[in-house]
DNA sequence: GCCGTTTTCGGCCCGACTGTTTTCAGTCG
């Protein structure tokens, strides 16, 4: 078992005993026992299964036992008991903004609501505001998260979508009957979030392929089942859609059913000006087909270059590629440095050390430490001394590692005025500076795109972090004018940054592209907590892609040396 | 539930914001 899966755990226990109306003491204890995990450097598993884990501070007696027995069994006997004692709707309560134990416990206990619709329900018939503690404005707002929460109910990261389908693609590449198949639709375009999986697959025989899509391990229902189109629902909720065809058709299907919708009907149109046909079936000159062995040769076919999936957007990528004037699209093996990493000095797992060598063995050159900066005190932000011993730490690490460099860097909060906290001594004495809004996000668009190019004006500020602090299907963006915060960057010469996330993918590729036609410069940063989010950078050069994007509009594909001296260049 | 000790109880916990209050509770990062 995993920390954070023991870590979610704990936490679920916090809430729960939260929700019981326990001593906050006691359900502190335990969120910050899973914190305390999170955070550890060697395995939990392992420690406990030596009886360490009590020797951690934070982790009692009690802890120890629950900690071990679930490590052991994969199960801890109060967690469920105490999760039994509650309707499960209640966690879905919990996921409305603003609506914390407390709350969900007083609708609970008073009105004994215990779903999202009856809490819509009575949120309309102005229930809630005779509660204590509650009030009009509070219904109001309960609301428009119900609202907000229907709305992406539908929906899914991308990460989540392409985790719960790489199984299902090796699956059917397994499959004798099968010749090829990929991913298509949304996910293959890589847009940040996705409503379902597209399959399509090539095979002559589609029933025995249907009979094994649908018997896969993960299918919680089959909603249909056809011979050339099958549509099941995962236990992770999200729907996943198989369509089969021969191989010959493949090339076509994998287009048609790649998308997205503006896309094909432009090359619909396109093929029809050339006395041609397209569907997904094939491109044909009145009855007879243009053979194409792959979607290369339908687009030679229509005289155009191979456009990539994640630029199929109908953003002008069809009369670029007749020109010949698509971009070389950034690629993962460009990326040469690992920028915005947390170290355990803030609120990452890992030592610096071991982020060093995680990323050296990965194949990178470089790595940007960026621990949060002393305002952000829930995230263990350095207060000027940490900063210190930090950076020394990182001085004796750089002469031992061969090649391999450590960059001083820091995620130093924006304050709500526009200015950091550090002073301008501290500011100075590190390699660079990713200045991050990370408070007071209820400005006004006029205030916080104010407060943000102030921050840009800062000799001191490199990289502009998320931009817009969206957190996909959670939070939506804070309201800044990103054209004024664009224009701005490209003025006082700061990089911003594509946070890889897969819960950010901020800045957003839609306006990539109006930042490179201002030579302002993009990094793409995993924003590391674990080691594994080292791999999030895959969906940052996603992003990239398909914000048009090149290695040579990335800074981060730049040498150690050459990363620094771009963001000198101010 | 954990911890430390003034050693078996009492304190633990950061600050801003919001919406509810009329001095504060709950939520969040």
């Amino acid at each position: 078992m995993d920390k954070s899966e023991i870590a979610e755990v704990l936490n679920e226990v916090a809430t729960l005993l939260e929700l019981k109306g326990e001593n906050r003491f006691r359900c502190l204890a335990y969120s910050n026992a899973a914190r305390t995990i999170e955070s550890m450097s060697e395995d939990p598993t392992a420690v406990a299964k030596e009886g360490r884990l009590g020797e951690i501070r934070g982790i009692g007696e009690r802890l120890d036992e629950q900690i071990t027995e679930l490590v052991t069994t994969g199960g801890m006997k109060f967690h469920e008991e105490l999760k039994s004692s509650f309707p499960d709707g209640l966690f879905d309560m919990l996921k409305i903004p603003g609506m914390g134990a407390k709350k969900v416990k007083a609708i609970y206990d008073k009105l004994n609501i215990s779903t999202l619709g009856e809490l819509e329900y009575a949120c309309h018939e102005n229930r809630l505001v005779d509660l204590p503690g509650f009030g009009t404005k509070s219904q109001a707002k309960i609301l428009a998260g119900i609202e907000h929460l229907k709305k992406y109910r539908a929906r899914f990261l991308l990460s989540d979508a392409l985790g719960e389908s790489l199984g299902i693609i090796e699956a059917l590449e397994g499959f004798k009957g099968v010749k090829r198949c990929s991913l298509a639709g949304s996910i293959r375009r890589r847009v940040e979030t996705v409503k379902d999986v597209d399959i399509v697959a090539a095979t002559e025989d589609g029933g025995p392929v249907m009979d094994l899509f649908t018997k896969l391990p993960g299918v919680a229902e089959v909603v249909a089942k056809g011979d050339t189109k099958s549509s099941v629902t995962l236990e992770a909720g999200i729907n996943v859609d198989l369509r089969t065809v021969s191989d010959r058709e493949y090339p076509y299907a994998l287009h048609h059913f790649t998308g997205s919708k503006d896309h094909n009907t432009s090359m619909r149109g396109r093929a029809k000006k050339m006395g041609l046909k397209m569907n997904e079936y094939g491109l044909f000159r009145g009855e007879e087909i243009i053979p194409c062995s792959n979607e290369e040769a339908i687009f030679k076919a229509l005289k155009l270059d191979f456009i990539p999936p994640e630029l199929r957007e109908s953003q002008g990528e069809i009369e670029a590629a007749e020109k010949g004037e698509l971009p070389d699209l950034v690629e993962e093996s460009d990326i040469k440095g690992v920028i915005h990493a947390h170290s355990n000095y803030s609120d990452g797992s890992t030592t610096i050390k071991d982020l060093a060598r995680a990323c050296a063995k990965m194949g990178y050159g470089y790595l940007g430490l960026c621990d949060h900066s002393r305002s952000a005190r829930y995230a263990g932000g350095l207060d000027v001394s940490s900063v210190k011993k930090q950076q020394d730490e990182v001085d004796k690490l750089n002469d031992t590692l061969n090649g391999f460099r450590i960059l001083k860097g820091i995620e130093s909060d924006i304050l709500s005025d526009g200015s950091l906290d550090y002073d301008d001594a501290t500011l100075a004495s590190f390699d660079f500076v990713i200045a991050s809004v990370h408070s007071k996000f209820n400005m006004s668009e006029k205030d916080m795109t104010e407060r943000i190019i102030k921050a840009l004006a800062n000799k001191y500020v490199s990289i502009l972090g998320h931009p817009t602090g969206r957190l996909l299907l959670a939070r939506e963006a804070y309201p800044v004018d990103m054209k004024a915060v664009i224009e701005a960057a490209a003025e006082y010469g700061v990089v911003i940054e594509l946070n890889a996330s897969p819960h950010r993918l901020d800045i957003d590729w839609r306006e990539c592209r109006y930042a490179k036609s201002l030579g302002v410069k993009i990094s793409i940063n995993p924003d590391v907590h674990h080691l594994e989010n080292i791999s999030d950078i895959a969906y940052g050069v996603g992003t990239a892609r398909k914000g048009w994007l090149t290695a040579s509009d990335i800074v981060n594909t730049l040498p150690a040396r050459g990363f620094l001296e771009a963001l000198a260049r101010r």
